[in-house]
DNA sequence: TGAAATGTTGGGGCG
DNA sequence: ACGCCCCAACATTTC
């Protein structure tokens, strides 16, 4: 039924960048309604996107501009606040209902709000819809009807709420306005770098866009998902989806990889672990909406006593993989090529920062928010404080990873460190992860010298775990349960 | 989704 | 043959 007469209605997408499995499109475009389809460039909140974010942003909003302009419709771009934005969209083309899928930052949370009371006032309808996860924040919670703090508990809560929805179909065809909205021109928005022009690994190792999700998740579905289980801890190997930064922007649902998982993989045990994982994105959404001082705050208040130290030179070492300890540099140096680490290498790093610098995880978590391609308010805030010890169903804070046994461990041969530490390339695998410890002449052989072509050890690791722990002890027997 | 320290066990060398 | 020591190898405890 098509009704032409009808008011357009506005789509206002944000962390929702595709087609399929988009309720807010879908509800927007049913019975023909014309579609006004908006992105709002506003940097509302604590956490202005960081430099990977801003280049994905810039080919996802070409990817959605393209796939949207293929059926008709198109892509209008505008600069916020979002909420005066929208009220002149509203105006210019007599839209009489503005959908969105929800975000759930905090900030996001309020403006979203008030943008809703705002419009209402105006009487326009507002309706906001779930595009980004299996299960709303608010609908988990414990008997005694608080928020989870244990993912396993939080875990089994989910499955007792029964399958997440089937995935929705796009839109056959978008009918536009039919003439001529003001947009702005998404260069001029200067998302990706000019000079230097740090993207081109980035460039080399994704393709933004709903297309390249999909693609991304078919090939993990059919090849690499068979050993996800055994190989998803091994940096060396390919075993894991890389599907982080298609799903915080939205290229893909959480509803759509659960659904493909369990056609295309069945109930295996790789399955279940790879779904666990969506769960501990779900988690960490969760926390953030409940605990909404989640990314500046210690989440046990034990931990505000702690005495990190101050070092910007370690800091410093840290973010530009120049510590000595291969398998840390090897993860930031990928980091900063590629915007992305394998989530193995980024609980060494963390470890590594957290622990053996003691440095503060929030001088972390920016750093990561700046440079991964994957930056997501709540999953690297949760994930930074669990590493710390500070946050919730966190590691002990004397679990301290040793960087040398994890790099055997989880890199025997070596392969990831020498593709991302080239200097160490010809040092063979029983030196790889501890270079300082081989034979001088080993060392003049492949010809590294230590200091030079490559930095000793920053720290002793020995020194820095003894001196960790002491530093724990000084907060032991805080206020906080253990 | 740790690592190190400490404890236990059992085989083999040796007097 | 027997007891003693040494020390991997494994288990448990502690941080």
């Amino acid at each position: 039924m098509r009704t032409s007469d009808s008011a357009p209605a506005i789509v206002w997408f944000r962390q929702d960048l595709r087609l399929s499995d988009n309720p807010a499109l879908c509800a927007a475009a049913a019975g023909g309604r014309t579609v006004i389809c908006v992105y709002i460039l506003d940097n509302a909140g604590d956490w202005p996107m960081g430099g990977a974010s801003r280049w994905w942003l810039h080919q996802s909003l070409l990817a959605l501009r393209s796939d949207l302009r293929a059926r008709g419709g198109d892509l209008i771009l505008r600069r916020g606040p979002a909420g005066a934005a929208l009220s002149e969209l509203a105006a210019e083309t007599g839209a009489r209902a503005i959908f969105w899928n929800r975000c759930y930052e905090p900030w996001a949370v309020a403006r979203d709000t008030a943008a809703k009371n705002r419009f209402k006032a105006e009487g326009i309808e507002v309706r906001s819809f779930n595009a980004g996860l299996l299960f709303e924040p608010w609908s988990i919670q414990t008997k005694a009807g608080e928020p989870y703090k244990v993912f396993s508990a939080f875990w089994r809560a989910c499955a007792q709420a029964g399958e997440p929805e089937a995935p929705l179909p796009p839109p056959d065809v978008l009918s536009g306005l039919g003439r001529a909205i003001r947009s702005e021109m998404l260069d001029s928005w200067a998302l990706t770098p000019a000079t230097p022009d740090w993207a081109g690994g980035l460039q080399d190792a994704w393709s933004p866009g709903e297309i390249g999700a999909r693609d991304r998740l078919d090939a993990f579905l059919g090849e690499a998902i068979s050993r996800y289980r055994a190989d998803r801890d091994r940096p060396d190997r390919p075993h894991t989806s890389k599907l982080s930064p298609h799903l915080h922007f939205g290229e893909i649902g959480p509803r759509q990889v659960w659904r493909a998982t369990q056609v295309l993989a069945g109930h295996t045990p790789d399955a279940e672990k790879f779904l666990t994982e969506l769960g501990w994105r779900e988690f960490s959404h969760h926390l953030l909406f409940h605990f909404p001082t989640l990314p500046e705050r210690n989440l046990r208040a034990a931990f505000d006593a702690f005495p990190w130290a101050d070092d910007p030179a370690g800091l410093e070492a840290w973010r530009r993989g120049h510590t000595g300890y291969p398998i840390v540099d090897a993860g930031m140096r990928e980091l900063w090529t590629t915007g992305w680490m394998h989530n193995r290498v980024r609980m060494i790093t963390a470890s590594f920062l957290v622990k053996d610098l003691l440095l503060p995880w929030q001088a972390g978590e920016a750093w990561f928010w700046d440079t991964l391609v994957d930056a997501d308010l709540s999953a690297n805030a949760a994930s930074w404080q669990w590493v710390a010890g500070s946050g919730a169903d966190a590691a002990p804070y004397f679990r301290i990873f040793n960087p040398v046994l994890q790099g055997e461990k989880f890199d025997p041969d070596g392969a990831y460190v020498r593709r991302w530490v080239p200097e160490l390339t010809r040092v063979p695998p029983t030196w790889i992860h501890k270079p300082w410890l081989a034979p001088q002449a080993l060392l003049t052989g492949v010809g590294v010298r230590l200091g030079a072509d490559y930095p000793r050890p920053i720290v002793d690791h020995g020194v820095a775990r003894d001196r960790a722990l002491a530093a724990f002890a000084t907060i032991k027997g805080g206020s906080d349960p253990a």
